[in-house]
DNA sequence: CTACAACTTCGAGCGCACTCTAAGTCAATA
DNA sequence: TATTGACTTAGAGTGCGCTCGAAGTTGTAG
């Protein structure tokens, strides 16, 4: 598929994904005659992938770690699943965190009823 | 308290102290012989739940709205309430975004285990 | 009274993550 | 073949939320 349908199945821009491309969080993709990007679903995955991870929060520096190990292949294997078990410790830790927020909040608002 | 003190206990910088009160989210504070801020324990609160609203990622222009409210007494309280629920509503989302996304985390890791 | 740390204002600078513009090239359709 | 709309690059601009620096003033300890 070209990028202006990545870009709609993705929710992101054409802009956006040539971006992460520049960066280096997207490989750079194969081109159709030299020019024009040509993606596959693979592309699409990753995106998706990388959407949950900007998501619960993650900094583009780190996804670019992961996506460097990523393009190194099954070598990597150990380091990105220590990458993604450090996020996602965090990540419960924020959940733990909002939800005592939503304690107060809720707290908060109800005292509106005095 | 002055102004150092209080950014010890709310773990903000005085700079940051006083860029709120610039951009309207903290109240002129009253000052010690027309120079230097004087601060009590309301305001250590008022900062400690901007901490809530800003971790549970509300932007400052919703904060200003709010701080605009409160600013202008009880009156506004139908509309602060209203205000804090939407943004109840809003977290509570994100909470179950978080936690799909933490599903699909764990998913990940665990296919490194192949 | 002097020294000096902590305060003051104003405005510039920064890091993040895009977002857009300009100017040009290419591919598919009539 | 000509048009037209989507693609290309490089680089500048944007919005957010601080963060810092400079230059000057003030309050307190010795």
């Amino acid at each position: 598929m070209k990028i202006s349908e990545l870009a709609e199945r993705t929710g992101l821009s054409a802009h956006t994904i040539r971006y992460y491309e520049r960066i280096g969080l997207m490989p750079p993709a194969p081109r159709n005659g030299a020019t024009h990007r040509q993606y596959d679903e693979r592309a699409l995955n990753w995106i998706e992938f990388l959407g949950r991870l900007k998501t619960t929060g993650m900094p583009i520096r780190q996804m670019l770690r992961y996506a460097e190990l990523r393009a190194a292949g099954p070598s990597s294997n150990a380091e990105r699943k220590a990458l993604l078990s450090e996020h996602r410790d965090a990540v419960r830790q924020h959940v733990e965190e909002l939800i005592a927020c939503l304690e107060v909040l809720g707290a908060k608002i109800a005292s509106y009823d005095d």
